[in-house]
DNA sequence: GCCAACGTTGGC
DNA sequence: GCCAACGTTGGC
């Protein structure tokens, strides 16, 4: 099993809203970007997803998700009215794709990111690299664990 | 709203 | 295939 970590922008798409969604479960689409993708190709059905929220007051991790459905073709693509079209996409090669994710818990205790800069064993996250523009990140067990202690689950 | 970092685009 | 220009992300 592996663990990742997922961002979304929370006035757009929340922890929140991902556990008030039928079966708690969403397509998580929009993602435009190669490595990303190529990470969710890489998903696998129990992997364990750290939802982290961006562009807002308080940036940080909300509280965990999985893997519910392996990679398959994101129908954003396709879709001329979507915002997440693209023009150079083929029915017969998709260029991007999504996985299915399914709510698991929310956080006691949100760890915002100065939590986590605050944090010696997570000093070599990719999250907390200067820049970091990346939506799906590999996340190591330890970190994971450690994340997961921070928000307060067992 | 500013700005640094980074990915993508497109001219050559 | 290089690289400058541009657009986007995202913390602050």
């Amino acid at each position: 099993m592996q663990h990742w970590l997922l961002k979304t922008e929370p006035d757009t798409f929340s922890l929140a809203d991902l556990e008030k969604r039928p079966g708690q479960t969403e397509p998580w689409n929009g993602v435009r970007n190669y490595q990303a993708r190529n990470f969710l190709r890489a998903m696998q059905v129990g992997d364990q997803v750290l939802i982290y929220h961006s562009s807002c007051e308080v940036p940080g991790v909300a509280g965990v998700a999985e893997v519910v459905g392996a990679a398959r073709a994101d129908e954003t693509q396709f879709d001329p009215k979507s915002e997440f079209f693209d023009p150079g996409a083929k029915r017969e090669n998709p260029r991007w794709s999504l996985v299915d994710v399914r709510f698991v818990a929310t956080f006691p205790k949100f760890v915002s990111l100065t939590d986590m800069r605050a944090q010696p064993a997570l000093k070599g996250m990719r999250l907390l690299s200067p820049g970091n523009r990346l939506s799906v990140m590999p996340i190591s067990p330890a970190e994971f664990r450690k994340i997961r202690a921070l928000g307060g689950l067992k």
